[in-house]
RNA sequence: UGAUCUGUGAUGUAACGGUUAGCAUACAAGAUUUUGAAUCUUGUUGUAUAGGUUCAACUCCUAUCAGAUCAUCCA
């Protein structure tokens, strides 16, 4: 017997660990916790995978328990919208819990913690209080309030409580140390007042309780034993357990909190707040806009919970931060999709041909296989017809070898259908190719079993019959933004990244008859395009399909080869840029200063107005650095000059932010040096010189 | 300037002191093909750097470098 040793991801391993060190297996018990304040993103079905499959494999409990404690941004169409979600996901809480539910106990524990001198009741503005903090490198001193008498504090809560304050006029906190390096530490709020109707509760309170006072404690009450969170909240769980100390029963369970990195992906944004902007500033259509990375957007693009399930499982988790490639997403549904969608026919870009040796009137019902990858799928019935449409992309009136598709004189098969052999064309007076007429071979029929039908062409094509055709309309998505981390540039607006030509909508399609009985929801492969699904926007008269994600393409990538073949690499850039490589690597200041001189030998053989036109498609540091040592070698130089300006002005702002201290040293250096651009960055720079990290690009910045 | 955390190929992860650093994606080549898809076979790239401990280091220690997080009456 093989025994496969699965690995375990490290989460896996604490729990392991717990239950070796005598946590009864009988006591594990988890939690899904989201603020019911937005839609669920792919993000958070990272930590719903997580949290529901550590439930199924160690078959524990896993609560569904939203985090309302503050009215004033949530609301009860995001509970339903999340419940949906989780539902669609295929899983299943054990509980439905609202923190809400545990006001009461929360506000007696308060009390408890107020009698014990670990709480008190500020009647400072936030600014005093802010002031008070201090910084993460300074210590905080304790406020005038902080020494209340009990008696005080205990009247002044109940005032509170009862609504016979105003908002902001005081606040609970609690009492612990207001110097502790850990600023969470230094007297933090547990209650504000706040007089909004809550969605559950009504106007019943006049305080709430804030973020951390309430997690932890509702995660005691549920008896939750692994608090898992992303790793923001790394600097919480001194306080989590500050707090839980305070109304600990030994005989209890004590819940654990752990943090694992959250999931990004590659060219969009994950955080609520950005995805809320793109919401209200109609650059999506709404939050299950099928471009958003929303579980509600992804859904309506047509992925399956299944591929959401497939690449949290294949992502995994882990504690450093990461920007996970889209591709791995879209390999999931494409598998999942190859497996169980039907395969059907559609043009969308029609072209008609004519088979000149066809019956006029005549009509045919042929077999087609509905997924050959699934044996128990059957088969449907296409109409084949003298006229049908084709892919203007599969014909040419003249190609090379390389051109599988139909050329004039050759030949190809129509899927499901004949050979036929393309013999002339018709054009409209503009040139402009407006029927092909071809012949067909009639012993070549699909499945005949004829030796012509078993004849071997290289190419087979899709097709629709004229007149049975449906029309369509058709919308082809692309990624929201040209940028693989939209939102990790400082500085930038993750705005400036969109990519404005992220939905294309195509209302000349045509698709088979068959698909005239789909409904809403339901996902296809058009065969040779990719996979599709009917929009909820789609009607009777007006059929709407969104592309999910396109086949794989590999004659594309052939002709692009042929297209980009002439401009041949230029080997003193693949040079330049392993030297930067190398840069990047190095950790000895000679060694770099000796790269960096190579790379001034080197730049005597670029060419000026190529590395311009190269800057724009800059996306690694090891670019950004190596073309930034170019400009700074002296060897090219860079006036103001109006055909310039455009590329290396947007390139040199987006180096000044990024991430890399070279690269952002490099870019302050070429400012440095060439005093004409110090202007259009001046603002960011004098941020830079005030905030930077980084002391030798602080340094740099001194001697402008 | 402080505290805390994190660095494994192009990307995501595994190996928890002991084979040649594994798996998946991506990329490339070939086979196959009535989808230039899928499938199959093969291949390419990696432990941030420098020291130390050890018979043995991705793993432990130190330093360096790089990145992230930390002051909302948000969660």
């Amino acid at each position: 017997m093989p025994e496969e040793k699965k690995s375990l991801n490290f989460l896996e391993q604490i729990i392991e660990a717990d239950i070796a060190a005598g946590l009864d297996k009988e006591k594990l018990r988890f939690r899904f916790p989201p603020e019911p304040n937005g839609y669920l993103h792919i993000g958070h079905a990272a930590s719903i995978c997580l949290n529901f499959g550590l439930g199924l494999t160690y078959n524990a409990p896993v609560n569904l328990r939203f985090d309302d404690t503050n009215p004033a941004k949530e609301e009860q169409e995001y509970v339903d919208a999340i419940k949906y979600d989780l539902q669609w996901l295929g899983f299943k809480w054990a509980n439905e819990l609202y923190s809400s539910d545990y006001f009461q106990q929360l506000y007696d524990w308060a009390i408890i913690l107020i009698k014990k001198g670990k709480a008190y009741v500020d009647s400072q503005t936030s600014e005093e209080i802010a002031e008070q903090k201090g910084t993460p490198t300074e210590p905080g001193v304790n406020g005038p309030n902080r020494d209340r008498s009990v008696e005080e504090n205990l009247a002044l809560f109940e005032k509170m409580k009862n609504g016979e304050f105003k908002e902001g006029s005081h606040i609970l906190r609690a009492k612990i140390d207001m110097t502790s390096p850990n600023m969470l530490m230094r007297d933090p709020i547990m209650y504000r007042i706040l007089k909004k109707s809550h969605h559950r509760t009504g106007t019943t309170w006049n305080i709430y309780p804030m973020y951390d006072w309430t997690h932890g404690e509702s995660d005691y009450i549920e008896q939750i034993s692994h608090s898992l969170c992303t790793l923001e909240f790394k600097p919480h769980r001194e306080l989590y357990d500050w707090f839980l100390d305070q109304i600990y029963d030994p005989n209890k369970l004590r819940p654990k909190q752990r943090e694992f990195a959250r999931r990004n992906l590659s060219y969009t944004v994950m955080s609520k707040r950005k995805l809320l902007q793109l919401v209200n500033e109609g650059i999506v259509k709404g939050w299950d806009d099928p471009r958003m990375p929303t579980i509600s957007g992804l859904r309506r693009r047509g992925y399956t919970p299944n591929a959401i399930r497939k690449f949290s499982e294949i992502a995994g988790i882990a504690k450093r931060d990461n920007v996970t490639d889209v591709a791995l997403l879209e390999f999931c549904i494409k598998d999942d999709l190859n497996k169980t969608a039907p395969r059907v026919m559609a043009v969308l870009n029609p072209v008609k041909l004519v088979l000149t040796n066809y019956p006029v009137g005549k009509e045919e019902w042929l077999d087609a296989e509905n997924n050959p990858e699934d044996e128990t799928s059957g088969s449907r019935k296409v109409p084949f017809s003298r006229e049908l449409y084709i892919e203007k992309e599969d014909f040419r009136e003249e190609a090379n070898k390389k051109f599988f598709r139909l050329k004039l004189g050759g030949e190809v098969r129509l899927k499901n259908a004949y050979i036929i052999k393309a013999e002339s064309v018709v054009k409209d007076p503009n040139g402009e190719i407006v029927e092909i007429h071809c012949t067909y071979e009639a012993a070549s029929k699909s499945g005949s079993g004829t030796d012509a039908s078993l004849r071997r062409v290289k190419g087979t094509l899709h097709w629709v019959s004229i007149q049975h055709a449906v029309p369509a309309e058709v919308r082809l998505y692309d990624r929201l933004f040209n940028d693989e981390a939209p939102d990790a540039h400082k500085g930038i607006d993750f705005k400036d990244f969109i990519n404005a030509d992220s939905l294309r909508i195509n209302r000349n399609a045509f698709v088979e008859p068959s698909l005239k009985e789909a409904t809403i929801g339901d996902r296809f492969q058009f065969q040779r395009l990719g996979y599709f699904n009917i929009d909820s926007d789609s009607t009777a008269t007006n059929l709407v399909f969104n592309r999910t994600v396109a086949l794989r393409d590999s004659w594309a990538k052939i002709e692009k080869k042929v297209t980009n073949a002439q401009p041949k690499t230029d080997t003193t850039m693949t040079e330049v840029l392993n030297l930067a490589g190398r840069y990047l690597k190095s950790r000895e200041e000679e060694e770099r200063l000796s790269l960096v001189a190579s790379i001034t030998k080197l730049s005597e053989k670029v060419e000026r107005q190529k590395l311009i036109e190269l800057v724009e498609s800059a996306i690694s540091n090891k670019e950004y650095l190596a073309y930034l040592l170019l400009f700074n070698s002296g060897n090219l130089s860079f006036e103001k000059d109006e055909d310039i300006v455009k590329n290396v002005n947007v390139f040199i702002g987006k180096a000044l932010q990024m991430k890399n201290s070279y690269v952002r040293f490099q870019a302050v250096d070429f400012v440095g040096n060439n005093k004409a651009y110090r202007a259009d960055y001046a603002d960011l720079l004098s941020v830079m010189s005030r905030e930077d990290k980084n002391t030798h690009i602080v340094e740099r910045l001194k001697k402008f």
